[in-house]
DNA sequence: CTTGACCTTCCAGTGGCTGGAAGGCCTATA
DNA sequence: TATAGGCCTTCCAGCCACTGGAAGGTCAAG
């Protein structure tokens, strides 16, 4: 398959794929003319990191988990390590996000939104000191 | 003030503060030595920043919103608008996040994370089409 | 023989910093 | 007065994970 057959069937953009392989996540064989050539367990793996980088987890971790899937030696613990990090950090994120729409949807719901300057957003970023509104 | 105290009252790094003036947030004074001098406006603004990128906001909407701040003619309807869509904003990433927790975390479930080498969630990330777990 | 769709490489840009090198300035102490 | 150190300056490179675009090669159809 050539890249264009790939990034239909992976739903992964050309651009992206050729990103891959640069930094060596996937090194699909090349044709004569040049033009990559994947195989099918190209595709596959390219089918894996999409479904991995649609989890949020990073490029770095998509690598570890490709070479734990590779590994046939693997121990699940290794891979339920790095899953649970990632779970960890996505609820951090999770936790800092709903903090921030807490505080935002405080003031939006108090701003009257008309055609009047004064403004309880403005007024709290422009506070002075870290109290609370 | 020198870039340090205003780094020191701000609670922004250094590094930061002059980011912001490259990208004219800021434009402090210069010493004749040609250190930069921040009046008590420049170390307001900057608080204002700090407090907006905190909530979430991205450079642009700081722009906009310190534009709107000093500018005694503003609607405060101005200031709602970016402040809603930026709600809109986090209410997406924090559903994005959230889904990706849940089929994250419940392929964490069901993994063993022993020594043995079968693992539910690299047999998710291979699987071969995107039906549900 | 040309058109147009595909492919190639390479370079630059995104956002919002962050780190580091190389060097100037300022103050305190020996 | 020398020097040590802590501040300040600029400039350039790097982070993450792509994305866009230019310039050009290849291939199949008409």
């Amino acid at each position: 398959m050539n890249i264009g057959e790939v990034a239909q069937a992976s739903g992964l953009p050309s651009k992206t794929i050729r990103y891959y392989e640069e930094i060596g996540l996937v090194r699909p064989m090349r044709s004569e003319n040049g033009y990559r050539h994947f195989r099918d367990t190209d595709l596959h793996k390219l089918n894996f990191i999409g479904r991995a980088r649609a989890l949020g987890f990073s490029i770095e971790d998509c690598r570890a988990l490709l070479a734990l899937y590779e590994d046939e030696s693997r121990e699940s613990a290794s891979v339920k390590k790095i899953a649970r990090e990632h779970l960890d950090r996505i609820d951090e994120k999770i936790a800092q996000l709903s903090d921030m729409r807490a505080t935002l949807s405080h003031l939006v719901d108090c701003c009257a939104g008309d055609n009047r300057p004064d403004c309880p957003i403005l007024n709290d970023l422009g506070k002075l000191d870290g109290s609370p509104a």
